[in-house]
DNA sequence: AAAAATGACAACCGCGCGAGA
DNA sequence: ATCTCGCGCGGTTGTCATTTT
């Protein structure tokens, strides 16, 4: 339905709808002026305007009221904010706006539509059915231990535009990174000694091998002691969503984010998803009673992955008939 | 160059709340 | 006490512009 072309007219076409001209605007503003933004019914009831005292209001708050950065993008910093305050509040819109000057509720509310629609497509793209074909080369095709993760809805990563660049300036910081052009696995490899997955028995169950990560990763590689892996440290230098996943990598808690998948129901020495393999035991960590002062959700994991803009630089992982 | 996909933005709708009659 | 009305909020939809294929 083409519903703002036609001017739509409600109450036997007494109510204007659809777009604003300069010239309503002009008498919105000289309303405004006069009685201030308030009595919005009364406009039209004066006949000032054919447009509802809602309209009204919402074309005065979004686009007419002063000092609002219309047409000017979130910065990085508004982005953040954003984030942070969604975080906390959730999807109180009106009330973050107020953190932000010069912004409306609509326009928090359209960044953060934005940014979901944008992230969710990221995962489905990311995450092809198997056997499907990705629409472009620069997709890849999804570690199994994401694509196997049971009802986990669409993601809300925390990504940030400056990241990427970030990301791809720092992420080869890790030892288990391939420093070169291509970063291979960074999520995964840069917790794991490669070769320490097997992906023999399942896409959806890696086994993780414990006694081919260090002696022998160290053998051909690096000499660099196992606990320097898990001793993750926040850097400073990074994004504060950044810093702070990294940090969280350390809390227990956060290993088993999805809760229900304990390694007792696993078996021992499956991975069924990545995060788990982050926990100490490598998976079996199982919340007691009380200990979920730190709910992770499956939104929250996703939350605190990495941007997802390092999957860009991803070697498309074989197919599973390939394994 | 054309088509498709995506992002950004504007506006409407429905619901709930609070004040006043 | 309750009814009505205005307002504010969150969700949703549609359009246009830009980017990608």
């Amino acid at each position: 339905m083409d519903g703002r072309k036609r001017m739509l007219c409600d109450d036997m076409g007494t109510i204007k709808k659809g777009p604003w001209k300069a010239e309503e605007d002009e008498v919105l503003i000289n309303h405004v002026n006069k009685y201030g933004p308030r009595d919005w019914s009364s406009i039209r009831s004066k006949g000032l305007l054919q447009r509802t005292g809602k309209s009204c209001r919402l074309r005065w708050v979004n686009k007419l009221r002063p000092n609002l950065k219309n047409g000017v993008k979130f910065s990085a910093e508004e982005e953040r904010t954003v984030i942070d305050l969604q975080a906390q509040f959730g999807n109180k819109w009106a009330k973050i706006a107020t953190y932000l000057p010069g912004r409306t509720d609509n326009d928090v509310k359209n960044f953060w539509s934005s940014r979901q629609k944008r992230l969710a497509r990221i995962l489905q793209t990311s995450a092809p059915p198997c056997g499907s074909k990705p629409r472009k080369n620069k997709e890849i095709q999804v570690p199994p231990l994401l694509d196997g993760v049971p009802s986990l809805e669409a993601p809300i990563f925390s990504m940030l535009r400056e990241e990427e660049s970030i990301i791809k300036s720092r992420s080869c910081s890790s030892p288990y990174i391939d420093d070169s052009e291509t970063i291979k696995m960074v999520p995964l490899q840069g917790l794991m000694y490669p070769g320490s997955l097997n992906f023999e028995h399942s896409p959806h169950q890696i086994e993780f091998n414990p006694a081919v990560d260090k002696q022998s990763y160290e053998e051909q590689q690096l000499q660099l002691p196992f606990p320097q892996i898990l001793q993750l440290q926040p850097d400073y230098s990074l994004p504060l969503e950044n810093q702070d996943f990294i940090t969280r990598l350390g809390d227990p808690n956060f290993y088993d984010v999805f809760g229900q998948c304990s390694g007792s129901e696993l078996g021992t020495g499956q991975l069924p998803i990545l995060p788990s393999c982050f926990g100490p035991d490598g998976g079996s960590h199982t919340p007691s009673q009380g200990e979920n002062q730190n709910i992770v959700t499956p939104d929250s994991f996703i939350d605190d992955f990495p941007p997802m803009d390092i999957f860009d630089h991803l070697d498309p992982l074989p197919s599973p008939s390939q394994w």
